[in-house]
DNA sequence: TCCCAACCTGGAATCGGTCTAAATTGTTGA
DNA sequence: TCAACAATTTAGACCGATTCCAGGTTGGGA
C-alpha cells in the first residue's frame, strides 16, 4: 500500500503532475483495490466520505489529467456521462443495458478478422469492442 | 421520391406513428439521399433552412420514436451526445478522433472470435465495433 | 524562507437533453 | 361532413453532467 501510494507519486511527477493532497486522495481511491469503473460524481462522494476533502471541479480535472496521463481510460458507452476505467490492459466491454453496467473481459482471447483498411490514410488508434446484454 | 415518401408514410403507420406534417418532413430530410448519421441538433437546423417548422423538443421526439420503430439506430461514441445512424444493415464503425467523424463500414467480412459468454446468464443484444483512427 | 507557476475552489455558465402543460391536429364514427 | 377525442406538437422551464472563471492556496525550486 505504502509502496503503491509512493509509486503513484512518482508516476504523477513523471507525467508532470505535482503529487497533490487532491490528486494523491484521489489517486488512493482509484487505485487502492481491484481493478474498478468510476464516474466524477461518485468518486467525488467516496472523496467526501473518506475525508478527502476536494471540489468537484478538480474530481473532473483530475481524472481528464490521470487519463492524459495513462494512468486511466475512458469509456464512452453510455449516453450523457463518462466513465472511466482504471483497468489499462487490452480488454473489451460487457454493457447490461438493463442496469447500465460495465463488465471487463480479457482482449487476448478475441480474434477480430476482416477489418477494412482505415480510410483516408488515417492510423488506428485501438480497437474497442462493446458487447451489448440483457 | 414520392414513392419514397409514401412508403414513409406506411411504415410509419406501421410502427403506431401518425404520418404528420413534422414526422414526415424529418423522415424526408433523414431518409432522401445516401445514408447518414446525424445529431438531433443538426436535423433541427436542417428542418429550418429547408422550411419544415419543427420544434427542438419534436426533433428530440421523433429521433427516439424512429429508433424504437427500427427507422433509425443510434449510435454512442462521442461523449455527451447521441448520433442518430440511417444505417440500418449489419455495419461498424469507424471513428476519427480527431474531426469526431463516423464512417460505417460493413460487418459482412468482420469475423469475431473467442468472446467469452454473456456473464449471468444474458443474452447479447448486439455487438459494436468501434476503431478508433487518427 | 520567498516566490511564483501550478493548482484548487465555489459558483456561475454551458450544453445536450427531457419534462410539462397548454394548444393543435390527425383520425374515427355518426 | 363534422364533432370529438386521443395523439401530437410546442415553448419554455427544467435537469444532470460538465466546463469555465476569477480569485485564493500551495508545492517546490532558488
Amino acid at each position: 500500500m505504502d509502496a503503491k501510494a509512493s509509486d503513484i507519486g512518482a508516476r504523477l511527477r513523471g507525467a508532470g503532475l505535482r503529487p497533490t493532497r487532491q490528486r494523491l486522495g484521489l489517486a488512493r481511491l482509484l487505485f487502492a483495490g481491484p481493478d474498478r469503473h468510476v464516474r466524477a460524481e461518485e468518486l467525488s462522494r467516496e472523496a467526501r466520505e473518506a475525508g478527502v476533502r476536494v471540489s468537484l471541479a478538480t474530481v473532473y480535472n483530475t481524472l481528464h489529467q490521470f487519463v492524459d496521463a495513462g494512468l486511466l481510460r475512458r469509456v464512452d458507452v453510455e449516453p450523457g456521462r463518462a466513465c472511466f476505467d482504471t483497468n489499462l490492459s487490452r480488454h473489451h466491454h460487457f454493457y447490461d443495458t438493463g442496469t447500465n453496467e460495465l463488465i471487463d473481459f480479457d482482449a487476448e482471447d478475441v480474434g477480430i478478422t476482416g477489418l477494412p483498411e482505415a480510410p483516408g490514410g488515417k492510423t488506428v488508434e485501438r480497437i474497442d469492442l462493446v458487447v451489448r446484454i440483457r
